[in-house]
DNA sequence: TCGACGCCTGAACGCATGTTCAATAATCTA
DNA sequence: TAGATTATTGAACATGCGTTCAGGCGTCGA
């Protein structure tokens, strides 16, 4: 696909690299020298770029928010009402950054922090929108109910690996490039957000919480 | 609660000073000496006791298993069915064991590997016993319905202090212990998994995916 | 009483790490 | 073309790491 050179400036490759490798082997497992192997630098120049190690992980945590941020501009991604991440999938990249992502939010900070707020605020404009459509059905939460799916998809893409071992599917591919292959996972999915419980039990634990119901409608 | 005296061996003190160290920082991220000074030993012992921090990591694995397997024979927890980790939570010291757990999964080793495959295979059990009683609504595909809420549910401990940031519930913690503070994430468990898509969003979907859907029932 | 045997320490070693720095090559500016 | 600026390297450094090891301490059985 692309040409023998790499037209990317050395600034680039370093980025990408170490975003590759910190998905890969962890964020405090991944050593300078092996990030600038990668790029085809020397450990040096991995500094004299970035400053330290960890500008270098929070340069990675701003290209990652800021390409998610251009992608909000773009037409609302097909099933983004149902999951949170499809927006994520599309972006050019977006297996590695999307590996990334999941990586560097299990670490945790405040950078990363205020980029999942953001993600679960998102969902809950696409869900409204999903809604309003009649995909999906209203609910007395909507933010929590975001919250709550945002974090179960960002949990998955997490366990990629398990999700693959056990699914068959890598999800921090590309949905939309190849919907066959999605099944694995959207069927389940399906399954689940279809409705697992029934009317049962929801009385069961509406009965049980009939008190907490009333004040999770908004506490913020 | 316990005696000012701590009569834990000290290969067991420096066991779970390990799995706290190892949950609060990361696996790589810990030292040697921080686990020693969390015990209150020297790092030398700590060789001694286990021979090597990778010998320690394979002993914390081997001890969260443990502690999941003899819980397992007890009574079926209240809400297993929903929430394959249910009978983890009450576990005696629950929530640095499920810690632990999160971040052991996100390292992955094929030892873990094994621990999911077992979560995976108990819910599917629990959530027979679930469908049977009329509290979950059947299944073409339990396994893969079991396989994605395990994954979603441990995907949620992961991320736990996002969780906890977003609702305001600590998922770690044993809920059976104080049923009032688990409504905040029981209440939009309960919304997510009462049925978010509607008969319109399904329809769709199995239409994208009518060639699949039959493939997936039993692809094993 | 005495040696033997686990428990335990603290200093030491080798190694990999993040970072610094002087020097060189490349690129741009005027 | 001359000079300034930037890009890049490779060697060096300090530090913290996992691990080793010789030895001290206390507790037993004989």
């Amino acid at each position: 696909m692309r040409s023998g050179v790499d037209d990317r400036t050395a600034k680039a490759r370093i980025r990408d690299a170490a975003m590759e490798c910190f998905a890969a082997e962890g964020i405090d497992s991944t050593s300078l020298r092996t990030i600038a192997a990668a790029a085809g630098v020397s450990a040096g120049l991995v500094i004299h770029h970035f400053g330290s190690k960890d500008a270098l992980r929070v340069a990675c945590d701003e290209y990652v928010a800021a390409r998610i941020r251009e992608q909000k501009g773009s037409a609302m991604a097909q099933g983004a009402g149902i999951d949170p991440l499809a927006a994520l999938r599309s972006t050019v990249g977006g297996a590695p950054l999307l590996r990334y992502l999941a990586r560097t939010i299990v670490d945790g900070s405040p950078h990363v922090d205020d980029l999942v707020d953001e993600l679960v605020n998102d969902a809950i404009g696409y869900m409204e929108t999903g809604v309003a459509a009649g995909l999906l059905t209203p609910s007395d939460i909507p933010r929590q109910r975001a919250a709550l799916l945002t974090l179960w998809s960002l949990g998955g893409i997490v366990l990629h690996q398990h999700m693959e071992r056990l699914l068959g599917v890598d999800i921090t591919a590309d949905f939309s490039r190849d919907p066959e292959s999605a099944a694995a996972y959207v069927l389940p999915a399906m399954d689940v957000l279809g409705g697992i419980i029934t009317d049962v039990t929801k009385s069961l634990w509406a009965e049980a919480f009939a008190d907490a119901s009333n004040d999770a409608k908004e506490p913020a």
